[in-house]
DNA sequence: CCCATGCTTCGATCGCCATCGAAGCGTTCG
DNA sequence: CGAACGCTTCGATGGCGATCGAAGCATGGG
């Protein structure tokens, strides 16, 4: 007999295509309903909800009552950056779920992972952080150095909030489209909400692109120069 | 519909107990043949022949032909690593398979992950060379430094022969048991490797658990000292 | 050569689970 | 309060896939 963690019981949770459509869809970080995530996944509303308690029982989704719905999440970064981490070992292997689509390429270079940002921007801004000394990597845990609270303070975060919250301010996350780490955290979180804030970009409309306008683009590539863009 | 790459085929293929069985057996670097898997996986040899087949098509092991025996062996340290991932959000959402047994302990303080060395003492030296400025954390890769070379080779290792292999030296992997990087990559193969060969420890039989003698433990701690095990 | 060994293919069986219709329960709103 | 909505539970159905026995194919040894 075999000891260790049971990673059967997780797999056939994902395995299931309608469960692995609802978890796709809540990895942006929004809360969605039974009904709207019956829809994602196609399935009825009877069977989206034995998907979402097995989900639930799994440890894998929270619910959330408000009103008279029941609203869904990822229950914590750790699983989504497990998903992800399966993500990239699907696109390493060459599984896609349809062949590469034009909303793809747009998903590769901006997209949100939970509710940090990720792709090829994403990959570009931890780069940058972490050569210019602003984030180190000490023990085995990412730290925001004197420089990097500096700026991050200049671009209008307010480092104090988010402390009060228990999360980790700075967490590595492995992007599945570069194959490379993204911020994740606290930190990671702030700094998207700015983008938003200084329209710099806004969410597209049921995806997980994060859309960069024109100027946007520009002023972050001015911010976050160190590392070439691919 | 969805973009993005396929999880579900992945999980399914993880989802079921006997192939998980099978992968969990491999994540030793060991190739074993389709009967001693069927035996791990408690199985018949058809059953398990099925199974393999379906683990090589999604990519996830890869067969070896030797004499009248077909080896199996897991694919790629891509593989290792994410199923690797996978059993620490199981741990951490708390599914196990067995009640903690006797030999737990002992995999969480030393085991092997693919073909480096995993668990608290895995851990434990990635934090002393990353520590002491020997492997440096830079543009999300991890790459020896000058003072890391020396160390290496004063340890033993033929830092030249490892280096013609396409094998990146350093990469880091996140280790299940104590939720943090240890060391993998042809480095941290060589490193596990040199304490075989140094008698500091030695594989227990049918297990992935790596047993220090008493004298290797105190040369180990010796020699990583700057931080302190849990 | 013939037989033993190791593995795969084939075919049949069985059980589990995804699915959906219908009904039940709670909430909200007019 | 009644009707509409949102979600869950129940029950029945169906299909896929895991499983194993038996047979087929290699390889190797005597």
């Amino acid at each position: 007999m075999k000891t260790g963690p049971d990673i059967a019981l997780l797999g056939s949770l994902i395995g299931d295509p309608a469960r692995a459509n609802i978890l796709t869809a809540l990895m942006d970080r929004r809360a969605l309903t039974a009904c709207e995530l019956a829809q994602e996944a196609g399935v009825t509303p009877q069977t989206a909800s034995s998907h979402l308690a097995k989900l639930i029982a799994g440890g894998l989704l929270s619910p959330e009552k408000q009103g008279r719905h029941r609203y869904f999440r990822i229950s914590d970064e750790e699983v989504a950056s497990a998903l992800e981490a399966l993500m990239g070992l699907a696109a390493y292997a060459g599984h896609r779920r349809v062949r590469t689509g034009p909303r793809d390429p747009a998903m590769r270079e901006a997209r949100v992972c939970y509710d940090h940002l990720a792709g090829d921007r994403g990959v570009q801004m931890f780069d940058h952080l972490t050569r210019r000394g602003m984030i180190s990597y000490e023990e085995a845990e990412l730290s925001l150095t004197q420089k990097g609270q500096r700026f991050a303070e200049d671009f209008g975060i307010d480092l104090d909030a988010i402390r009060t919250t228990r999360r980790p301010l700075c967490k590595a996350c492995l992007d599945w489209s570069v194959r490379r780490n993204h911020l994740a955290g606290a930190l990671g979180a702030a700094l998207l909400d700015r983008f938003y804030v200084l329209r710099w970009a806004r969410r597209e409309k049921d995806s997980r692109v994060v859309a960069f306008s024109r100027r946007g683009a520009e002023q972050f590539d001015a911010l976050f120069a160190t590392a070439t863009r691919r």
